[in-house]
DNA sequence: CACCAGGCAAGCC
DNA sequence: GGCTTGCATGGT
């Protein structure tokens, strides 16, 4: 893998397992929008970015090296060896005589696990609670568009996500503009308990997996799957397998032959993929989105 | 019109 | 403790 600096556009030759496409398209994040065949657009760490792909060639247009360095590369998990895992999680699969695995690493090997803002996963995932996917972006959306600050990048004005302390501001009132519905004071409750330091998102990826998601679930509207995303997502404790209704699906059908208990399927991950957990998941969310396994 | 969406909290028993 | 129900909103 080679990084080049051109003086406008940062550019990887030779990224493995990397996919724009199954990166963004996974569920995990809410912020990024298809600009055309190989190119998409969102909003991190305060800044936007426009960044395509040609094969094994990663362009992330309009930055610098320095934003490279200290924003992308982390974000996107460069550095990790994603064919290793892929590797560990086929063996585990021969084991099992497991077939499903090794078809969901072919079908979005190219996935990457985005390290987002903590704060803007823990908002984002309580938004998500019993919503669909397009409507959960269209509510983000618009609290960066109401709340966020602005950032221009080439030419045009975009969202950054709001801070705690602006939204623990806000009135029930004030939210109504993006329409979350009951998720509105579950928002006002997350950003009041980090605004005043009840809760520190940051300071939980030191914590262990379990006691990180104890945390997290002391805020309204945060259960167990809405916490499993945002310590996979926003604090990097990679065990953590979010069970949502699509990897139910996939599990129950192909690892249970039939309907299974939330403790069996956490108890199932935890056996047979363990640290690797939240790679595995987001291999089989693609994957059952992608063969739109019916209820 | 019913049913569903990356669930959760509150109210039951 | 486990199980059921209501929930805002928009799409199919």
């Amino acid at each position: 893998m080679k990084i080049t600096d051109t003086g406008n556009d940062i550019v990887i030759h030779g990224a493995e397992n990397f996919n724009l496409e199954h990166i963004f398209e996974c569920g995990q994040c809410f912020r990024w929008n298809k600009l055309d065949a190989n190119t998409y657009l969102g909003v991190a760490y305060g800044k936007p970015l426009r960044v395509s792909q040609n094969g094994d060639m990663i362009t992330f247009h309009s930055t610098s090296m320095h934003d490279y360095q200290y924003i992308w590369r982390r974000y996107f998990d460069i550095d990790r060896d994603y064919g290793a895992i892929q590797a560990q999680l086929q063996r585990q699969g021969v084991a099992y005589e497991d077939a499903v695995m090794p078809q969901a690493i072919r079908h979005g090997g190219g996935i990457r696990i985005l390290a987002q803002e903590p704060f803007e996963a823990l908002i984002s995932f309580i938004i998500s609670a019993n919503n669909n996917i397009p409507r959960i972006k269209l509510i983000v959306e618009r609290l960066c568009m109401h709340f966020g600050d602005t950032a221009e990048y080439e030419g045009e004005i975009y969202y950054t996500f709001p801070s705690a302390e602006r939204l623990a501001q806000c009135s029930l009132a004030d939210l109504e503009v993006i329409r979350a519905g009951f998720r509105a004071k579950y928002i006002l409750d997350a950003a009041a308990k980090v605004a005043s330091g009840e809760i520190a998102p940051e300071p939980l990826r030191d914590l262990d997996y379990t006691h990180a998601k104890a945390e997290l679930l002391k805020i309204k509207g945060v259960g167990d799957k809405v916490a499993n995303c945002i310590v996979l997502f926003g604090l990097g404790h990679y065990s953590a397998f979010p069970v949502d209704v699509w990897v139910r699906r996939i599990v129950e059908h192909c690892y249970f032959g039939g309907s299974a208990a939330d403790c069996d399927i956490a108890e199932f991950a935890r056996e047979r993929f363990g640290e690797y957990g939240g790679f595995a998941q987001q291999y089989l969310f693609y994957y059952a989105r992608e063969l739109k396994i019916e209820r």
